[in-house]
DNA sequence: GTGCGAGCTATACGTAGGTTTGTGCCGTAG
DNA sequence: CTACGGCACAAACCTACGTATAGCTCGCAC
């Protein structure tokens, strides 16, 4: 298989691990340990070091000491948030305590190890953290399309969109926007065409799933 | 609307701490905290005890020693989760460990606080707990209806529903399903006033809250 | 048996949805 | 100026949706 080929193919595959410590020691166990069942494995030495780097385009999970030089590995986390990359986060420490351990889990790190870390314990930990990168990523790829056909959409079709989703039928969505009925019909059309939409029902869950807001939605009692 | 504004008539109902500690004077001074800012408080001695009791009614959260007599407050913990009992829990402990904590957090926990607790600590644990708990049951409220409701529906119309919902024209369910057009009509009429759907909209978002399948479902690329 | 509800269909009729073709206005990029 | 795209509408036409009325079978409970 080329180069090209494997690119190709990169987004559904070959998970790889970042790992974050100042020891040099600690980074080489890591690394051979992840290595021998066959991840792939990338290391820093520092926070700025990989906030340097671009973010992986497969599914990844970062290991991190919660001590670094620096920043510590919850800033991190923060700063990895506020740049709205979710990358999993499983923590190691040596002198940790519990209302770091809190706040780490609150901010929705996978796992948090205390070292002496069992090397198992490690590999479950890496392995559900890049299931779980795998799952976010293909829940993110399904709605990239329709967000960036949405995005073609024009300002009015926008608007009927939104009211024909929430359920009005033609001639409300007309009266609402200070149409004709028959304008309505003719974006109606045209935004399933734009939006690749088959059916009704496909338009309702896209618009759902890009979280437009109804106008007039319900779903009680 | 904004969130704050539906918050206000949201689940009706004084809310309650429940408490669970084998140290009557821990149980007091608890009591004595919540009560303070005017929250209700229902205290236990042990995870038997609670238990017993009957789930409340209203939003709450539990305030839970690690360290119980018998169980321990993770063993309450995953059998409430066995009992389908979803009360958001904040753990209190005197020398917790950081594996406990992980336990604990991983397992749905609100929060993990060391003695000594810090009033302020604690009123804003519960706080975020009674949101998230008050937030589950308006969930579970606004689709329980709904539920009741497919429930009274017939074999044939959940058949019928499925792929209506799914986006399939009339004739094409018809074809699926080896019926006539007519009656797929017939069938989509009566499932709209039984489950209360004004619009396949309104259908779509019902089937997706419940789960159910989609015979032909998509939303990629 | 009688009644009842589920399941299924038909004819008929009215409404809603959707496309095509063509017209026109407006603003802006070239 | 001209070309283009967004916006808006109309007439004509076809398809899909939905209801009412009516009739049929089957199985089950009384």
């Amino acid at each position: 298989m080329t180069d090209h080929e494997k690119q190709a193919q990169a987004s559904a595959g070959e998970p790889i691990v970042l790992i974050v410590d100042d020891d040099p020691s600690m980074r080489r166990a890591l690394t051979n340990l992840f290595q021998s069942v066959g991840l792939k494995v990338q290391a820093f030495s520092s926070a700025a070091e990989i906030m340097e780097a671009k973010p992986p385009a497969v599914p990844s999970c970062l290991v991190l000491d919660i001590r670094l030089p620096g920043s510590s590995g919850l800033d991190l986390q923060a700063d990895l948030a506020k740049a709205n990359i979710h990358t999993p986060i499983i923590f190691i420490t040596g002198h940790g305590d519990i209302p770091m351990t809190v706040r780490a889990m609150k901010s929705g790190a996978v796992d948090f190890l205390t070292k002496p870390v069992r090397d198992q314990d490690m590999l479950d930990a890496v392995q559900a953290a890049i299931e779980r990168d795998r799952k976010r990523r293909d829940a993110e790829k399904s709605i990239s399309g329709v967000r960036s056909r949405f995005e073609g959409l024009t300002a009015r079709e926008r608007d009927v969109l939104a009211l024909v989703a929430s359920g009005l039928m033609n001639k409300q969505v007309a009266a609402e926007l200070g149409l004709a009925e028959i304008t309505v019909k003719i974006y109606r059309g045209q935004i399933m065409r734009k939006m690749g939409a088959k059916s009704l029902a496909d338009l309702v869950r896209m618009t759902d799933a890009l979280g437009i807001p109804r106008n007039r939605g319900h779903l009680q009692t």
